[in-house]
DNA sequence: CAACCGATCACCT
DNA sequence: GGTGATCGGTTGC
């Protein structure tokens, strides 16, 4: 049994995500994402959501979207709350959450948290020595970026594409615990070529866990 | 410390 | 056959 850290946890219900992704991104932020580890011992990794892009289902040409409804990319047409995991670049993947009623895309994707829970684990699961996280900037470097971030709690598409999000019991969920920043910072969004001048970036100002500093 | 480069998978043309 | 919502190591100021 592990021991709970964060008081008057709430895991967030479907209907938050059955909303346009730019509220949805907003109210995210200052979120914690848990995942549970049920292999073996049971532990919890968690962190929390101070850095987030959206991906629009219409009128966005950097989004997977863009050119309709695939095998790929059907998650992201599905029911709200479900996790979109994609490969990229031959070695990293990247976490989406489906927002939106069924039938329209628009996600967010999780570009970095603030490491909260188990993180001796997520050294491990990215091959860092137990004193490189022994700084604030090797705690950093555990978790800020999109690759760095589903490396670190272990999230690969076989096993967390599609996956719902909204359940008590998910293996991966967002909780409440009343946090909220202070204040959201918007940029434009980081290693896109189209539609790369939209303000889709979100960030909690001054977070010093974010993946790059504008 | 910025700039470049290699890794090498899933998808789309 | 080209490209990409990235990272980490190396190079060269």
């Amino acid at each position: 049994m592990v021991k709970p850290i964060l008081r008057k946890e709430r895991v967030l219900p479907q209907s938050f995500y059955a909303r346009d992704p730019r509220i949805v991104a907003r109210e995210l932020l200052g979120k914690i994402l848990v995942r549970t580890l049920t292999h073996g011992v049971q532990q919890r990794l968690s962190g929390r959501i101070v850095e987030v892009e959206v991906y629009l289902g219409q009128g966005d040409l950097a989004a997977h979207s863009a050119a309709g409804k695939t095998e790929r990319n059907q998650v992201l047409f599905g029911p709200p709350g479900h996790a979109y995991v994609y490969f990229i670049y031959g070695a990293h993947y990247c976490l989406n959450f489906s927002c939106m009623p069924e039938g329209n895309a628009g996600c967010v994707l999780l570009r970095s948290i603030e490491p909260i829970e188990g993180l001796d684990w997520m050294a491990k699961a990215r091959g860092i020595s137990a004193e490189g996280i022994s700084s604030e900037t090797g705690r950093r470097l555990l978790t800020a970026g999109p690759g760095r971030l589903c490396q670190a709690l272990g999230i690969t598409r076989k096993q967390f594409n599609g996956a719902p999000l909204f359940r008590p019991d998910s293996d991966l969920r967002i909780a409440d615990d009343g946090w909220r920043p202070r204040e959201i910072a918007e940029t434009e969004r980081i290693g896109i070529t189209k539609s790369s001048h939209l303000p889709l970036r979100y960030v909690v100002a001054g977070n010093r866990f974010v993946s790059k500093q504008r």
